[in-house]
RNA sequence: CGCGGGGUGGAGCAGUCCGGUAGCUCGUUGGGCUCAUAACCCAAAGGUCGACAGUUCAAAUCUGUCCCCCGCAACCA
């Protein structure tokens, strides 16, 4: 059976999730559900990034241990997800003892290799942020820009990790054209910092006394693993490395790393030249995706623009907040969450255009055909239409053109609409023409029941509900026949449940 | 000359790579229908496609110059 591994990147835990976080975990889920419906053998991984000194100065302000912290935050995360409908397979964090181990043999392997080798790491370090700076982060007078005072110098000794030996490796690979590192414009942007003579060997551990909530080198307690192998290495935890040789070898490589477009040049360059080195196949495809404003401003705790999305499914539903994110925005590029546009559209497409359809559909239905799928054939011109939707779903999909593929969706579903307004089955009925009016019925059935398979991944419980007031008795979920039951019909003879509304209109009054 | 994204009817966007009647959703106005969730269907109004110049029979689309907005430093995917 074909697979498919999925993953996410795993957020720091220093804050709780906002819409941002869940925006990319919501990608992966509609990747994990849409294959999963087609057959696959699907492994979807998602989690938490745990160490690090942030993480340790958000426990200690809460007046916690960070593991106290890392506990509490990982359920939030959680607590989200699950709101969210994520379908994970696993959840990741970066303090599980399994992951522990592995970073550490891993670590140990690239040593062993001959590259990580010992160095002098100097940097600079504001006590008020209580982070390490840059030298271009710097304001003219050389001091932070936050705290406006001169950072502390500092020289210690630890790890790198030698990527200079994998540059060629990896500009070969990423002009290798097998749509790795995507979209196009962040392949050419990393295959340009490749060449970038700052881009040079990387520090992987920093000294105990700068760095304590992490995992520490082997039989070197010293030195504290510093972020890169730390978080990356979850990919490999999550599908078995080193625990369940069986399910690496059924997962691993990854099919798709999704991240944010910020962090393209930790995968795209560190993560692969850190798989060579560790002799373990790369990745097939990583996509940086764009980021979400709110009310067409970046996500900011200062501005207090961070919409918290537990509160959001809570008021709307996950279907909607899922519904929005991915039909209003091109993934690849930066979208925006305004709450008027996020009503406006979902109350359009959900509840107007295809809770209608479904609800004046099924109330024919009853009334002229005894609540069953009429024995039909259905009309060949909107058969045709939905098994183009499929294969042009499909593709987008594929591509991870999500708001292409809602368009598609709905595009039909609107052709349903006006379709019965055309043939007006309930005129036919009256006049008896009782095949005709079946014959209609029964297309905007059939249409109704592609359609939400088409929409299951985006809006699982929508779906779920179109195909229960269908009549099925099985859950939509447990498909899995590949593509076949795409193109098979909806039964005759199967009795409809019409239990009203599938999606209640948002009053757009209680905008607040 | 630091890098990148963007400026298209009232709002949000597509179209720009591979030039050829400017398209979609929402909103507005008028009409239709009554199976349906004040829904659905039809029609109309509304744009010198940021500015200027160039290439061309023809430019939103190609070339050049310029203007404006937003990221790229911090909390932050």
């Amino acid at each position: 059976m074909d697979k498919y591994y999925v993953t996410t990147a795993i957020d720091y835990v220093n804050a709780l999730p906002h819409i941002g976080h869940a925006y990319e975990k919501i990608a992966a889920d509609i990747l994990a559900r849409y294959y999963r419906l087609q057959g696959r053998d699907v492994f979807f991984l998602t989690g938490v990034d745990e160490h690090g000194s942030k993480v340790e100065k958000a426990a200690r302000l809460a007046g916690m241990q960070p593991q106290q912290y890392c506990d509490l935050m990982s359920e939030k995360f959680q607590q989200a997800w699950a709101k969210l409908d994520l379908s994970y397979n696993y959840f990741i964090r970066t303090t599980d003892e399994r992951h522990v181990t592995v970073v550490q043999k891993l670590f140990r392997q690239l040593k062993d290799n001959g590259d990580i080798y010992k160095g002098s790491y100097s940097g600079i370090y504001c006590e008020g942020c209580e982070d390490y700076l840059r030298e271009r982060d710097l304001d003219a007078d050389g001091n932070c820009p936050s705290h406006k005072q001169k950072p502390r110098q500092f020289t210690e000794e630890n790890y790198f990790f030698c990527l200079s030996k994998y540059k060629d490796k990896l500009r070969q690979w990423l002009s290798s054209g097998d749509c790795v590192v995507q979209p196009e414009s962040r392949r050419r942007e990393v295959l340009k910092q490749l060449d970038d003579a700052e881009l040079s060997d990387f520090s992987v551990s920093r000294s105990r006394s700068s760095l304590t909530w992490g995992i520490p080198v082997p039989d070197e307690p010293e030195q504290i693993i510093y972020v890169w192998i730390d978080a990356l290495a979850n990919y490999l935890t999550g599908v078995g490395y080193l625990t369940d040789p069986d399910c690496l070898s059924r997962y691993w490589p990854a099919d798709l790393h999704l991240i944010g477009k910020d962090i393209t040049k930790f995968h795209a360059i560190y993560w692969p030249a850190i798989l060579m080195s560790a002799g373990l196949p790369l990745p097939k495809r990583i996509f940086g995706h764009g980021f979400i404003t709110v009310e067409g401003q970046k996500i900011s705790k200062t501005i207090g623009n961070v919409v918290d999305p537990i509160c959001l499914v809570e008021t709307y539903g996950a279907d909607a907040v899922r519904f929005f994110l991915f039909s209003a925005t091109p993934f690849d590029q930066d979208g925006d969450f305004s709450k008027q546009d996020f009503i406006n559209k979902v109350n359009a497409e959900l509840a107007n255009n295809l809770g209608n359809l479904l609800n004046r559909t099924l109330t024919l239905v009853e009334r002229y055909c005894g609540g069953k799928v009429p024995a039909r054939a259905p009309e060949n011109n909107l058969r045709e239409a939905s098994n183009e939707v499929s294969v042009v779903v499909d593709k987008h999909i594929e591509s991870l053109e999500f708001a292409k593929a809602i368009e598609a969706i709905f595009a039909l579903v609107d052709e349903t609409n006006k379709y019965l307004n055309d043939e007006k089955p309930w005129a036919l009925f009256k006049d008896n023409k009782t095949v005709e009016g079946e014959t209609v019925l029964l297309t905007a059935l059939e249409i109704l029941r592609r359609v939400s398979l088409c929409l299951y991944p985006f809006t699982p419980q929508l779906a779920s509900e179109i195909w229960y007031q269908l009549g099925y008795h099985t859950k939509i979920e447990t498909l899995a026949h590949g593509d076949d039951f795409m193109w098979e019909l909806i039964p005759a003879g199967q009795l409809i449940r019409n239990k009203g509304p599938i999606f209640k209109r948002i009053d757009s009054s209680c905008v607040d």
